[in-house]
DNA sequence: GCGACAG
DNA sequence: ATCTTGTCGC
């Protein structure tokens, strides 16, 4: 599939920050996006070592679902170099190259894309979910297992229990319990996606687990375009 | 000033 | 993210 280009790239945190900066109008946060999609992308990333600077391996991997029936669409990896060093905040300079270089070999156009992280539950409104639907014009939500910005109450402890994560007085995501007694994972919305579907979404691609199906297939292909 | 901080 | 033993539970 086709993924805008990704230059000019950071060399330091303030051109970073300006990037995200100058890219956050391009967000569509308004559109309801998919109610019900037909296909489902999962995302996520595997490092070869512990380094949090730059030039660690790292596969990047991408996993189509069928989101009626959980089967595997298609499947896409790359393996690359961690491009930029970790900052909180600036998390998606990281891995965004070797994740497009992954998202290009698709042949399949996905309805949705579930990153692993957020979208706009981010100190400056603009996460890696958010990122990556500027540059791919898909719809995008952010699933993160800890939680980044925000404060929440505890949500019941049932299956669908859930409840608001708020920066000051905005709702920037949701809480929201995908198993019985589990801790609860963080969803917000990327772009063109309301949270309510985003919510509906990843309950419906967790039957049996915390992690939605997508993440946990593409956690699995990344690790193991780790070795082989 | 100090600590916390998606993956 | 990754480094890691044993342990609790379905």
């Amino acid at each position: 599939m086709e993924v805008r280009d990704l230059h000019p790239w950071p060399s330091t945190r303030a051109e970073a920050e300006a990037i995200q900066d100058r890219l956050r109008p391009l967000l569509d946060l308004h559109s309801p996006g998919p109610e019900r999609p037909r296909t489902v992308a999962g995302l996520d990333v595997s490092y070869a070592g512990g380094s949090e600077g730059t030039g660690t391996r790292l596969a990047a991997a991408v996993v189509v679902l069928d989101a009626a029936t959980l089967r595997t669409v298609e499947e896409s990896v790359a393996v690359g170099t961690a491009a930029f060093p970790y900052v909180p905040g600036l998390f998606a300079f990281r891995e965004l190259p070797t994740l497009v270089e992954a998202l290009r070999d698709l042949r399949t156009v996905p309805d949705l894309l579930v990153c692993d992280g957020f979208g706009v539950a981010h100190p400056r409104r603009f996460g890696l979910a958010c990122h990556l639907g500027v540059l791919t014009g898909l719809p995008t939500i952010g699933v993160g297992k800890t939680a980044f910005v925000g404060a929440y109450a505890a949500p019941g402890a049932r299956r669908g229990d859930a409840g608001p994560l708020t920066d000051g007085d905005e709702v920037v995501g949701r809480v929201l319990r995908t198993q019985d007694g589990v801790k609860p994972v963080f969803v917000s919305v990327g772009h063109r996606a309301s949270l309510d579907a985003a919510c509906r979404t990843v309950l419906e691609l967790a039957p049996d687990h915390r992690l939605p199906e997508t993440t946990r297939r593409a956690d699995r292909l990344s690790r193991d375009a780790l070795r082989g």
